[in-house]
DNA sequence: ATTATCTATAGATCTATAGATAATGC
DNA sequence: ATTATCTATAGATCTATAGATAATGC
């Protein structure tokens, strides 16, 4: 079949993707095999043939995820100003950022498994987004905070933002909101 | 029995606390009704007596947790410096707060019935918020912004500190880190 | 009578394993 | 040979319904 021609590697990119829908839309706990299967017009057996168990498509969902997140290169060499653009950018894909979410929401119960993934990326975010301020600012905001203090804040109105945002986008402007606490850091 | 003696209120109180300690282990939608009933010594469908569905439990624990978190009274009455102490309040809970977390995160998947709860209580939550912001400061905040601007920014600060915090409570001071954005909000 | 629980069970799913079959690449 | 898929199926669960039994409150 001329459909069977697509080589391995863009079978599971295309398995990837149907995975993130599906996740978006029911959580990794609510997420079965068979919806993902379906998605790219496979049998649920057959997908485990790209990913042998449940657990392994989720781990090279957070890996690829991972990625898309800093679009495409590191987080290291961002500047403050790119992110709002970042949020304009994430204000644009809904299904992207209802996976993080509920991913997220899932990972702080009792052995999920992209618990430990969390756990590691807010490290390397505060710290990423720490430096990222000392490149802008030195040791001290004009707020008044450290580099220290306000990294775990940026991050956290990122993240708290797209939750009120997802449950009710009408009444939330993200990107305005995520602007006006960049102000807040920067006025002197 | 003496155990049977229980009234049904009390009874109905006690399932709720186990569910809320379930719902904190595994979310919603990994929670089963017999891991509830096992905490309190009944049979999956002896539980199914006092709620008739899963998501009649679920709805139940909404809607007291919501009182908790306002710590019994209304959020009306608020007062800005009380904000701090709440989260102080919410470090030493952390099981409540995992409960609230990953409802929150599950809730923005389709089809969630929590997501209509969440979706009205971020509404109101922010009115509140404004409110009392309004109350503290008038119309504009020291740090240059509207109680309305403000708001959404200070619930999701609240919201974001408490993934990061849940993932990894030795990394993240909860309660310092708010009140350092308390600190941005009221600084002249 | 009503309330609290239990046993039995139907009816759905879900993940993962086993093993067959067909196509592809040497 | 290896890769891609499929059918069959084992083995676990899970929610919810039906109906019995025992205790409680009039």
């Amino acid at each position: 079949m001329a459909a069977a021609r697509a080589r391995s590697g863009e079978r599971r990119a295309e398995i990837l993707r149907a995975a993130l829908e599906v996740i978006a839309e029911r959580g990794y706990r609510g997420a079965t095999l068979g919806a993902v299967a379906e998605r790219v017009g496979l049998t649920q057996q057959g997908l485990l043939h790209y990913f042998p168990t449940k657990e392994a498509l989720l781990v090279a969902v957070l890996e690829e995820r991972d990625q898309w997140d800093t679009g495409g290169g590191t987080r290291e060499g961002w500047r403050l100003d790119l992110l709002g653009s970042l949020v304009d950018y994430n204000a644009m894909r809904p299904g992207i950022v209802q996976t993080f979410s509920a991913l997220l929401g899932e990972s702080v119960t009792e052995g999920h498994p992209a618990r430990a993934f969390f756990t590691r990326r807010y490290a390397q975010v505060r710290e990423e987004m720490a430096s990222v301020l000392r490149a802008e600012y030195g040791d001290r905001l004009p707020g008044g905070l450290t580099p220290e203090q306000a990294a775990p804040l940026l991050t956290a109105v990122m993240d708290g933002l797209q939750y009120q945002w997802l449950l009710d986008p009408e009444s939330v402007d993200m990107p305005a909101a995520f602007r006006d606490f960049l102000g807040l850091l920067g006025a002197r």
